[in-house]
DNA sequence: TCTGGGGTCCTAGGACCC
DNA sequence: TCTGGGGTCCTAGGACCC
């Protein structure tokens, strides 16, 4: 069998441990830039907000109903998400992180008769230790277990536990179930497949195998053999090395000028190279990508690929040749809204091959990044940082409502008084 | 005024090879 | 009038996920 966990409407759940009286009360928690709702407890979820919705659409209904609305602190989540998989970690042989807020989880061998008390306990020690709410279902596929773990969330009886272990409570729960709700059912395939009469997931297994696979390609034969109950998509619990790696951020406001738009590029590559070497990894290829306000009149976006020379994660080279990139892009008299920078072409940094006119030091380089990355590690990251990402950053993301770090920095601590 | 960020996988079609 | 067959590799674009 197979389990998910799911913490619920994690993202609000975060906030609640720290700030109680959120409790019952509607929130919303928002996108970087503060643009979209991407989180939303049930009371919010009850008002009829929906997930994605650009926060300036609903404005009436926050302040009708005193919705709380808060700023993404992913300094905040990420650190209760390595709290709540720490404590499934201990209580479950082999899991896979699928998600911030989920994992799937392996529990094969588990006997029937144990497996359900001992998730329903997982559950309960999960929330008295971190303070974060989880669902968890069970079924014999990735697939059936995401299903399972709707329905755990959704119907009350269930408590925040639904084990799908019979042929019975199989067909009931696809019965029940719409294709848009189906994991690996998306908005465009949803439209193709009512456009046939087909709307459950009960109709859509019971079709045939070369129809599906000619009209949703392999991808979606897997998950039609998922919901069958035949596994088609294994546990994956070492998380393969990232084959591409993005850092890009809408800007607080617009930026008009290269100067602004240098510092970002410079930030977003720096940001991207460090994540580079944390894998262990060496880059072939560099994106850079600007826009303006796509929901704008006069729309300018363009993007360069540079190949490398020589692969590298040197901070100081990526910057360097994303910034020549920039120039070739950038056009003056526009307005823009996001930037960011792509590596690609991902290899491990063992066995590189060598390029026979490459004047850079790369031993010393290598060297120096080694130590850049090791303080940022202990005193905090960016105490060392390149003087081209800029001082002020004025056109940094805009976050009006965000709440402390309470879990990782020292000056942000919780305080109570008694 | 205000609309997120970061990924993976698959397929079709073009370029190229013998 | 007639113009092969069988491949690989790469890329763009579209689908999906949270």
């Amino acid at each position: 069998m197979f389990g998910i966990a799911d913490c619920n409407n994690f993202y609000v759940s975060c906030e609640r441990v720290f700030n109680p009286s959120l409790e019952k009360k509607p929130v919303v928690v928002l996108s970087n830039n503060d643009g979209c709702i991407v989180a939303r407890s049930n009371e919010a979820k009850r008002l009829g907000i929906s997930m994605g919705t650009p926060l300036f659409k609903v404005r009436e209904i926050v302040q009708q109903h005193a919705i709380a609305v808060y700023s993404s602190n992913y300094a905040l989540y990420a650190d209760m998400s390595q709290r709540v998989m720490s404590v499934l970690a201990q209580r479950i042989p082999a899991m896979e992180i699928y998600s911030i807020d989920e994992a799937f989880l392996d529990l094969r061998g588990f006997p029937k008769d144990r497996l359900e008390r001992h998730i329903r306990e997982t559950r309960e020690i999960v929330l008295q230790w971190t303070g974060i709410p989880i669902s968890i279902g069970v079924a014999s596929t990735k697939t059936l277990a995401k299903i399972a773990n709707r329905a755990a969330k959704k119907k009350e009886d269930y408590k925040g536990v639904c084990i799908l272990d019979s042929e019975v409570i199989r067909e009931d729960c696809l019965k029940h179930t719409g294709v848009e709700d189906i994991w690996g059912i998306g908005p465009r395939l949803t439209r193709f497949l009512k456009a046939r009469g087909i709307f459950t997931a009960w109709q859509l297994v019971n079709m045939n195998d070369s129809w599906i696979k000619k009209n949703l390609t392999v991808t979606g034969l897997r998950t039609v053999y998922e919901l069958r109950g035949v596994p088609a998509i294994p546990l994956k619990e070492k998380t393969p090395d990232k084959q591409e790696i993005c850092t890009s951020r809408s800007f607080g406001r617009p930026v008009d000028n290269l100067q602004e738009l240098k510092e970002s590029i410079a930030t977003y590559a720096a940001r991207s190279a460090e994540k580079l070497r944390q894998q262990h990894s060496l880059a072939n290829t560099i994106l850079v990508f600007i826009r303006t306000d796509p929901f704008k009149d006069d729309v300018y976006q363009n993007f360069s690929i540079l190949p490398l020379p020589v692969p590298t994660a040197c901070t100081e080279e990526i910057t360097e040749y994303a910034l020549d990139e920039l120039e070739r892009i950038y056009k003056p008299g526009y307005r823009y809204k996001k930037a960011g920078v792509i590596l690609g072409n991902i290899i491990p940094n063992t066995g590189v091959q060598q390029n026979l006119f490459d004047t850079r030091p790369r031993e010393k380089n290598q060297k120096r990044m080694q130590v850049v990355d090791f303080i940022n590690l202990k005193m905090g990251s960016d105490t060392l940082r390149f003087a081209s990402q800029g001082i002020k950053k004025s056109w940094k993301m805009k976050r009006e409502n965000i709440t402390p770090a309470y879990t990782t920095n020292w000056d942000e601590i919780l305080t109570v008084r008694i």
